[in-house]
DNA sequence: TGACAAATCAAACATCTGTTTGAAACTGGC
DNA sequence: GCCAGTTTCAAACAGATGTTTGATTTGTCA
């Protein structure tokens, strides 16, 4: 059933069609989606037999869950969320962290599939989204809400950190999202993915534009209202 | 196969099963998905015969591209999104053309079906996303890139009014498509469909206040290098 | 009522799916 | 060269799915 090595004897068959299996099922999880992801149709294009899956992974979802976590690594890895740089302005932090953002769900250069993924996962999630949301989305929803923090002042209400923080993710996530729609409607367009730094730069100037009328907006409201005031929710 | 009725017998059981079909269909396909929808499913909430689709619809495509149309009909009867309506301020019109689309994909009243679909239909397209573009989407799609004309002026080049465009919908439609990942990241706050008002309100004033900065923004820039220039409003 | 077409139904069909199985091929160490 | 353990393979299995079929019921009109 499942293999089990010998402590010094790993034929390295093993681990080519292994990976043979995890790009194959990268590509066609990416194209299709898990539930119509056929396990026939990785192992064709993997060379490798219809039993392979089982063989080295398991079951189907098995397989999934390494995908999608290989795939939000490798993500991550080639384009870090600018972790906190101190020595950049608040501006700056933001338009670093859309771009990598924009850049992990588009990139050609990692097929796009990383987004991919990710769109199917939240319109149709499997089992495999609770340890996503775990791993990798929150620190990146932490780090957004740290910089939306520094932007807009240490007393802003957390749930208006949130809606400025959704409303910047949402116009990144959009063109991951629609571009089925998007490319129907403006077909005279270039792919979106093309122009990455054109749309980092517009998300980055909208965004900006918009929190800087909150923060004067919020400190307005805060010093007529109230004195003092922490946390709400 | 095809139903064919006498010009003047029209039996009622087959509007009835036809409509009951409908519905559940409606409910199944917002549920899991097109592919993932089966017709044993819908017939058993129906409670109707396996085969009562075929006869009916003639199949499971049909059948989905029905609902597809009716939801989206629904959807926009019940909440129209601000047909031209001139005696309104441009900011004003750019709010209700917001409230009305929140409304439309998240409001509980229709069960957030169509929203749901739309989310679906854009990710994983099937063939019926085509005609939704045409009939329901492209007008939507006009209508606001013309309140943008109107707000940042006659002159913005038409690529700018399309990013503008496109950041007010992804931020609605960030609360449609990630709503798994929203709940598992903020399980303490509200649901995003019982705030809808709070929600426009926000994505509202967000908008407008980027659009001003991109006003201005293009007004200054145009002055500075062409000699005549009128109207920025 | 009786006949006729529309509508419903249970059952079967053909296909596709993930998974299992048991044998064959391969590998490295003796 | 042989053997134990690992890996591959073709074939089969069990279940689900969309669709078809042929009989049966239902409703209507003459």
């Amino acid at each position: 059933m499942a293999p089990r090595h010998h402590p010094e004897a790993v034929p390295e068959s093993h681990a080519a069609t292994r990976q043979a299996l995890l790009t194959a099922a990268a590509d066609v999880f990416a194209e299709v989606g898990f539930r119509n992801a056929t396990i026939r149709d990785i192992c064709r294009r993997a060379k490798a037999n219809v039993a392979a899956v089982n063989y080295h992974f398991g079951d189907k979802a098995a397989l999934y869950s390494e995908v999608l976590a290989e795939q939000s690594r490798v993500a991550r890895e080639r384009f870090p969320a600018a972790l906190a740089a101190p020595e950049l302005s608040p501006d700056e932090q933001l338009r670093t962290f859309i771009r990598s953002f924009l850049q992990r769900v588009l990139s050609p250069e990692l097929h796009a599939r990383h987004g991919r993924i990710m769109a199917r996962e939240m319109v149709d999630p499997t089992g495999a989204l609770d340890r996503l949301v775990r791993e990798a989305i929150r620190p990146d929803s932490e780090r957004l809400l740290e910089i939306m923090r520094t932007l807009l002042g240490p007393e802003t209400p957390p749930a208006t950190l949130r809606l400025c923080g959704m409303s910047v993710v949402g116009q990144i996530l959009f063109y991951c999202h629609c571009q089925p729609v998007i490319q129907r409607l403006f077909p005279e367009a270039p792919a979106d993915a093309s122009r990455l730094d054109e749309l980092a730069e517009h998300i980055g100037r909208f965004s900006l534009a918009a929190l800087h009328h909150y923060r004067t907006d919020a400190t307005a409201k805060v010093r007529a209202n109230r004195p003092a005031r922490r946390r709400s929710t």
